[in-house]
DNA sequence: TTTAAATAGATAAAATTATATCAATATTTT
DNA sequence: AAAATATTGATATAATTTTATCTATTTAAA
């Protein structure tokens, strides 16, 4: 079937809501195998997560896995499609430019191997950090970023420096040839170039929606 | 209604997508005043921020300010009205649990301010942080936690622990009164009592979403 | 072997969100 | 003073996402 060319909608062939629960499965069903668990309904999974059980089916069905009337799904294999679905089978390698709090943060994150990410550098401009290792990772000078980005040919780019820079860096960062830009910085940044992905991480959008619903409540 | 607080319970008066763009209108609009700006259209502000221009007019319709044809909105006006929108413009203490890197980070992020948001302490297990101060935030013992919470009427917890600590965190937050968690553990958290706010940060299903971005442009 | 129950998959409907269009209006230009 | 223009607010339409319902299938129990 050739559901390709569906519409010029941005995102081809997914739902991003139904990708965003998707880790959220994942992590749910890596505990459930270290359980034991062998097979899994989607009944199951939506009381555990407090979810609606048709939602979990409707998201499921995206990774194109099979399950079992009356018995749900096969954990490891749910678990290898989920993984399929989202890329994370394949290691991507990332460069993080602003090794600031935030940065170290995401520099000694373990379970971004669980994603198939790996921040294989980082970059600052600060001359204390330049030259040392922040969790087994290196600091390099920011003025190597793009030196770097073209030798090693990663794809990509994690934004964690302040607010002013945000939008020079990230040109930087597209300029030596990457393809997508994690940003952290609480900054909206644009690219020129097409096709570049940018995934706006915010803590103030986040926040926001927190914020909001604790007025609402008291308000009514 | 019974049926209102086993879900999330719907949104009232507001769309979730919307309000988490307000931010980014807020922080670009400081900017603007910054610069001098006294008036803003939609259409400049969409222009700026590679939006649509009615996404950004049905957006600002939400904080109840109105613009003037030809002329747009007075940028002061605007951005007073997205902070009493949001509750940004009221003192929201909150506490943290899990004094590790990323809260840490959190810790130490000075935009918080802008929010309204005001981490006033933090609690860990670890007695080397216990009775330090982490960027001026005092750091007490997690056993002092619901104590804490009770005597200072504290409303949201920012939860910032592993993943295998974060339920059991969150049930003593809720237990001493919270009523709204920030949760920037990889876990799925639920609240047994009613109308608890529960905001997940998921670093997971954001790069999820990178990373599908990254696999469809490949194959496409 | 037959029947009942649980669950996936398919289809349909409802709700939400995004986008398009148009009339009214304030400002600027002629 | 009139005309042109940019922009808002209102209304309408389209797209997406969520939720509901129905049917077929597999397993377990009678």
């Amino acid at each position: 079937m050739d559901n390709e060319n569906l519409q010029e909608s941005s995102n081809k062939g997914f739902s991003e809501p139904a990708v965003r629960r998707l880790p959220v499965y994942h992590h749910y069903l890596v505990k459930v195998h270290e359980a034991g668990g062998i097979f899994i309904s989607s009944t199951q999974i939506a009381a555990d997560l407090n979810l609606v059980q048709v939602q979990v089916r409707k998201d499921l069905e995206f990774t194109g896995l099979e399950g079992k009337p009356k018995i749900g799904y096969e954990v490891t294999a749910l678990l290898k499609a989920i993984e399929v679905f989202l890329g994370w089978d394949k290691i991507n390698p990332a460069i993080l430019a602003g090794a600031g709090h935030l940065g170290n943060a995401l520099l000694g994150y373990q379970g971004f191997k669980e994603y198939g990410l790996n921040i294989v550098a980082a970059f600052d401009s600060d001359f204390v950090k330049i030259g040392k290792l922040i969790h087994g990772k290196p600091v390099y000078s920011i003025d190597f970023m793009e030196k770097y980005i073209q030798e090693h040919n990663t794809e990509i780019g994690i934004l964690t420096a302040p607010a002013q820079y945000a939008q020079d860096l990230a040109d930087k960062m597209i300029n030596a040839g990457i393809k997508a830009i994690w940003n952290f910085a609480p900054a909206r940044i644009t690219a020129d170039k097409p096709d570049i992905i940018i995934q706006h991480e915010s803590l103030a959008s986040s926040f926001a929606v927190l914020s909001k619903k604790i007025n609402s409540n008291i308000n009514k």
